[in-house]
DNA sequence: TGTACATCAGTGAACGCGCGTTCACTGATGTAC
DNA sequence: TGTACATCAGTGAACGCGCGTTCACTGATGTAC
């Protein structure tokens, strides 16, 4: 006997993002529309309105697990790399380039001007675990005349401007590894509190 | 008596540019259109297709207006700066802020992923000049383990990265002031040859 | 200088498409007693 | 345990919209002689 369609789903909102995830991954950022999403769903194109009141909260929810999957990214490298500061911010570069090599449609929906849910209080608390990460490999990092904000910053910066450099320009930086090896030689030497 | 409209407009296709990045900074990316172009323009929109063939000759052809505008935008402030290597960074940096904070959409449609037309030799070339300024900017730092290269990327990625940063949180870094001496606080110490 | 003619750069109507959103509906689920 | 009922989460049809693109056309411009 074969199962039948449930009317209720159990988990559309969950499965509707997954969808997005896929079309984003397949397609990029032109490839999304709520009708597809609903579509790659297996469900009418009416019924993500129960779960997104409208497209930016779709927007903001997939971001949302953009920001997830950006901590995630970073913590797993972070595991694996030795108990030495500067190994450890390396290691969270290579998580945020993995992150947007395997992403990019996803990246460029995070951070190509897409209108978002700025009182979306789960795309908030992600996007501020995704920050505090990098918070926290800054830390042992000397202050100098900006505080310890120059310091993210910095950090941030370089690493989020090579990534979309390499999204940019992908002939040149086709792999991850020649990434990873980039990011090694651009990182400026850093003076660390012992 | 009153001039008569020409059915010859003269320079369609520059007028045509000219209302697309009035669009772009009026709207943003979303607000961009074939037919709203035309529109603007003062034209039918069956007109554009005499000079786009289609949408990604047109996001083209914006883009090189974009390259060509952060080409002067980075000139002009270094032609105020002091002669000083670290100086001249710095005012490169300030042109590229003032840049991306007045022109967010065109930034965004540069840099969020839009398809363009690789085989564009305007574009080529625009872009490539905008290169050649920051490459010529960091020709005095002297040369690590990646060459001139890894020189250039860290300078593009950190001006790039915190551009990008600023224009994403603005509450934070509102006005240009505020982000120049960001710009400063980031740049990380550099060792020049004499 | 004048004329014939090819080419160019517009017009305006029409095409079909995919989109987000709304709506009345219905079947499934959960709850009170 | 059984029944009545409210609520929830889907369906499918329909809405109007703006879009890129195509097409036959026409008026303006440029050129050959």
């Amino acid at each position: 006997m074969t199962k039948k369609k449930p009317h209720h789903h159990g988990n559309l909102r969950a499965a509707l993002l997954e969808a997005g995830l896929e079309l984003l991954h397949d397609g990029g950022l032109e490839n999304l529309s709520m009708r597809k999403l609903a579509s790659k769903a297996g469900v009418s194109h009416a019924a993500p309105a129960h779960h997104f009141a409208n497209q930016t909260a779709l927007h903001s929810g997939l971001m949302t697990e953009g920001y997830k999957m950006f901590t995630v990214a970073m913590q797993s490298e972070i595991k694996l790399a030795p108990n030495d500061p500067r190994e450890i911010i390396l290691a969270a570069g290579r998580g945020y380039l993995t992150f947007t090599q395997e992403n990019e449609g996803l990246f460029n929906l995070m951070f190509g001007g897409t209108p978002r849910d700025h009182d979306d209080a789960e795309l908030n608390k992600a996007s501020e675990e995704a920050y505090n990460v990098l918070r926290e490999i800054c830390v042992p990092i000397v202050k100098g005349e900006g505080g310890s904000e120059a310091n993210e910053l910095m950090i941030w910066s370089l690493i989020h401007g090579l990534a979309r450099l390499v999204l940019h320009s992908k002939r040149d930086t086709i792999n991850a590894e020649k990434s990873f090896e980039t990011w090694r030689l651009i990182l400026p030497p850093l003076e660390f509190a012992t």
